[in-house]
DNA sequence: GAAGGTGTGTTCTAGACAGCATGTC
DNA sequence: CTAGAACACACCTTC
């Protein structure tokens, strides 16, 4: 199909494509006009990665914009939105506004409701839904992308939810989902009423392949030899095999060098092997190249003063490196970066990048193919779906000739078995997750909070709109689990279910009446809904926090030896009683308390661990919120423990501890921290508005904690720290040369500022420019020699990471 | 005697969304 | 209950 003859797109996008080099559409975009995108008809386009499948949401978008509408963009991960949002602003010269909104980032320049196009993840999506944004009513066009993860059981039930309720505000909304090729995709398209576009057409060929050997087989049959040279790995032989030019007979470059995606199963093969990778890749890198990767490795220092951070550079250096979701996102992005600029030929990666940003190679190498999975209990073989997503990622359009996708064997018999598995299976069905406990927990609250369902009954019919109940004939499991959350929801003080006190319901049931069944959420749960809280983990703040008050309060009333003699007395003791001390709540008390959620990814306890942790509890006890469970009940003491683990690793970022210290000590990467350190500001900032809710005192105590989290600092940096401009390493110079607060900054002699800033003249009429000075200039100023400006190594530091000085004897037990 | 190969026991395990109000070194 | 790569370490071989 011509791109001139689309019907219902705006005039000027056959000459924009045409200008991209888009002559024609590609089969399944072609099929997809046919079925009418770009004239409002629901579309499930199942179709593989890179064949095309942003130009069928653009076409639909742009479209529905064109006959005066607005569209939305759903995206799995924050960092799609803001490859989606780079993409679509190729539009803005032709007037559309385009805008993205995900949890930690909100596009600027006016309201989203102003946006022809917004971007945005589906957990926003849900967020927006239930905090009622007016926009979403004028939507006329949501797209969701990667539209097969409503299988995913932790997220899909709110990709599944969110769609559901977009479309019942506006009945006439168009639907277009996006999917990667999957066993199902005619039951998406009855789900959403849709056309249904499914197709395995690729712009370039993709071979499937399996190395076993000494030999490459291919899918159509055929072999090629690929030797494993003397003790070198079958992953190293076929990246080697990739770097190789390939010349035709006459002696003619075919082909040059290209790079590879190695998919392993856990971060320490990933790093492992990008290490043993490097001096298969050396070798075959131009001096000019070296030069070009020892700059970027110099960046990834820059990034983090860490292990990890060295071990990558050391990588990158050899044009080798590794990916995982341990790394800071600084490391990331230079590592797609340069993979991308062809300039580091290997990535060994787990599936973050599978499922993450745009990063295709010339051959991908799906090294390990199960893997480990505690609920299990031992490995997994992972699903086709998630093989041939990784396998998607082999061949760039328009550079290579073909990809190919190498899995590898290490018998004859897992030769056999992977071509059975993987190369030649269909993918599994795409199944709702909606049915489990957790997301109905959830669901049902938002649901019945935002207005959607007001019965019993009004609930079960929402949920019809579900893909669970297009999948399912058992209407009585849902029925059954949502009872069991209702009742759930109404003992936590959430909801309320009949207007009444929770007996008239098992009243009405014991009687036999119709039930009467009308659902109204409390004011709680309509908070809980919108911080966006699992109920779970409101209810475990909430008890946490009720506890201490408790026990806060019997503490004042011990204090008071003598008895009450009147009741006036009585009350006044028991109004002191109201008044707890929030000083009494330690920061480690409240880390632990968010850290106990379901809503936090707990670490891993490792051996040894355990008895360090139940020591650690053992000295600490009296700070956590609420009773620890008995070592008996063996699960829940075990998660008391991890979370206590989480918990200290807060706690020493908010003692500022280096980042190299913490790393080492919970062996986890840059990122994991900083991971944890923005689910706890979250959980924190939610916990907040809850203690003001339930009328505690800790209010306060709560807000210090989330803001030394936030900064990585302890108390007294925090006036410090919320200089723009000014994190946790600045602010402690700062504060060592003398200078306490915003107002002390304000006042300070030049010299000594320059000096703590360690000469950085730049910086610091930054700093001062933003901490409200009236002359930040440092012209002529020279730094004040007399200031003590603490080293920068981490190593040089002691262990705490905190130089030694005149508040030494706050440090405690160090 | 250093470098390297082999054998054995131990250790450890993927990912990442959200409120609210603004910004690390 | 289920795996398997990587590593640390001991021990041996080889030049």
């Amino acid at each position: 199909m011509d791109v001139a003859d689309l019907p219902g797109v705006p005039d000027w996008l056959p000459d924009h494509l045409r200008d991209d080099g888009i002559e024609e559409l590609y089969p399944p975009q072609a099929e997809a006009v046919d079925a009418g995108v770009t004239q409002g008809q629901n579309i499930v386009a199942a179709i593989p990665t890179a064949s095309g499948k942003t130009l069928v949401a653009e076409l639909a978008m742009l479209s529905a914009v064109a006959r005066g509408g607005k569209a939305l963009y759903i995206v799995p991960l924050r960092a799609l939105a803001s490859e989606k949002q780079a993409e679509f602003e190729q539009f803005e010269q032709y007037g559309l506004e385009i805008g993205v909104s995900t949890g930690n980032y909100e596009s600027d320049g006016g309201w989203l409701g102003d946006k022809d196009i917004v971007v945005a993840t589906s957990e926003k999506v849900d967020s927006l839904v239930r905090n009622d944004a007016p926009w979403l009513e004028e939507l006329t066009c949501v797209v969701s992308d990667e539209v097969h993860l409503v299988d995913d059981g932790q997220r899909g039930p709110t990709l599944e939810v969110t769609l559901a309720k977009l479309r019942r505000l506006n009945p006439d909304l168009q639907t277009v989902a996006l999917s990667a090729t999957i066993g199902n995709a005619d039951e998406l398209a009855t789900w959403l009423d849709a056309e249904l576009v499914d197709s395995d057409w690729r712009p370039i060929e993709l071979q499937k392949g399996v190395h076993y050997g000494q030999a490459l087989h291919v899918e159509d049959g055929s072999q090629r030899r690929l030797a494993v040279q003397n003790n070198e790995k079958p992953t190293a032989a076929v990246v080697r095999d990739t770097l190789q030019d390939d010349y035709d007979e006459d002696g003619n470059l075919v082909e040059a060098g290209g790079s590879s995606l190695v998919f392993v199963n856990s971060r320490r093969n990933a790093e492992a092997a990008a290490g043993r990778l490097g001096s298969t890749v050396r070798p075959h890198l131009t001096s000019e190249e070296e030069a070009e990767l020892a700059d970027v490795a110099a960046e990834i220092r820059g990034v983090s003063d860490t292990e990890t951070s060295d071990d990558l550079a050391d990588a990158v250096e050899q044009g080798a490196a590794f990916h995982h979701a341990g790394l800071a996102r600084g490391h990331r992005e230079l590592v797609e970066d340069a993979f991308r600029d062809r300039l580091v030929k290997v990535v060994c990666a787990t599936p973050t990048l599978a499922a993450g940003v745009n990063t295709p190679s010339r051959r991908v190498v799906v090294r390990d193919w199960r893997r480990y999975d505690g609920t299990a209990g031992g490995m997994q073989p992972l699903s086709v779906l998630e093989v041939h997503q990784m396998m998607g990622r082999a061949g760039r359009p328009g550079m290579d000739p073909y990809g190919e996708a190498v899995l590898v064997a290490n018998s004859h018999d897992e030769l056999d078995e992977l071509f059975e598995r993987y190369v030649w299976a269909d993918p599994e069905p795409v199944r709702s997750k909606l049915a489990a406990e957790p997301a109905m927990r959830t669901h049902i609250l938002a649901t019945v909070a935002s207005g959607f369902a007001r019965s019993r009954s009004g609930l079960l019919e929402f949920l019809e709109e579900t893909l669970y109940a297009s999948q399912t004939d058992e209407t009585g499991r849902l029925e059954r689990v949502v009872d069991d959350m209702l009742t759930y929801l109404e003992r936590n003080e959430f909801l309320e279910i009949d207007g009444g006190d929770g007996e008239a319901r098992s009243a009405s049931k014991s009687s036999g009446d119709e039930p009467r069944d009308e659902l109204d959420a409390t004011s709680l749960g309509h908070t809980v809904s919108s911080l966006y809280l699992d109920p779970m983990s409101a209810a475990e703040i909430i008890d946490g926090l009720r506890d201490w008050q408790r026990s806060a309060a019997e503490s004042t009333t011990a204090d008071s030896d003598g008895g009450f003699t009147t009741a006036s007395e009585l009350a006044d003791e028991q109004a002191a009683a109201g008044e707890a001390d929030p000083d009494d709540i330690s920061a480690l008390g409240l880390y632990h308390l968010v850290s106990r959620t379901p809503d936090m990814y707990q670490l891993y306890l490792r051996s040894g661990d355990r008895e360090e942790y139940e020591m650690e509890l053992y000295e600490r006890e009296d700070e956590l919120l609420g009773p620890t469970p008995s070592e008996f009940e063996d699960d829940r003491f075990e998660d008391w423990l991890s979370a206590l683990k989480t918990a200290r690793l807060l706690e020493d970022w908010a003692d500022e501890v280096e980042e190299d210290t913490i790393t080492e000590r919970y062996g986890v990467g840059p990122g994991d921290i900083r991971g944890k350190v923005e689910t706890a500001e979250w959980l924190l900032g939610a916990a907040e508005s809850l203690a003001s809710e339930i009328d505690t005192d800790a209010a306060r105590a709560v807000s210090e904690a989330r803001i030394r989290v936030e900064h990585g600092v302890r108390e007294e940096l925090v006036d410090l720290a919320g200089v723009r401009g000014v994190g946790r390493k600045r602010a402690r110079r700062l504060f060592e040369a003398g200078i306490g607060d915003r107002a002390e900054l304000r006042d300070a002699a030049k010299p000594v500022v320059l000096a703590a800033l360690r000469g950085r003249r730049k910086t610091a009429e930054n700093v001062l420019e933003n901490a409200g000075h009236r002359d930040p200039s440092m012209e002529g100023v020279e730094p004040d020699s007399d200031v003590d400006v603490l080293d920068d190594d981490p190593r040089d530091r002691d262990e705490d990471g905190v130089e030694t000085g005149e508040d030494q004897s706050s440090l405690g037990d160090f």
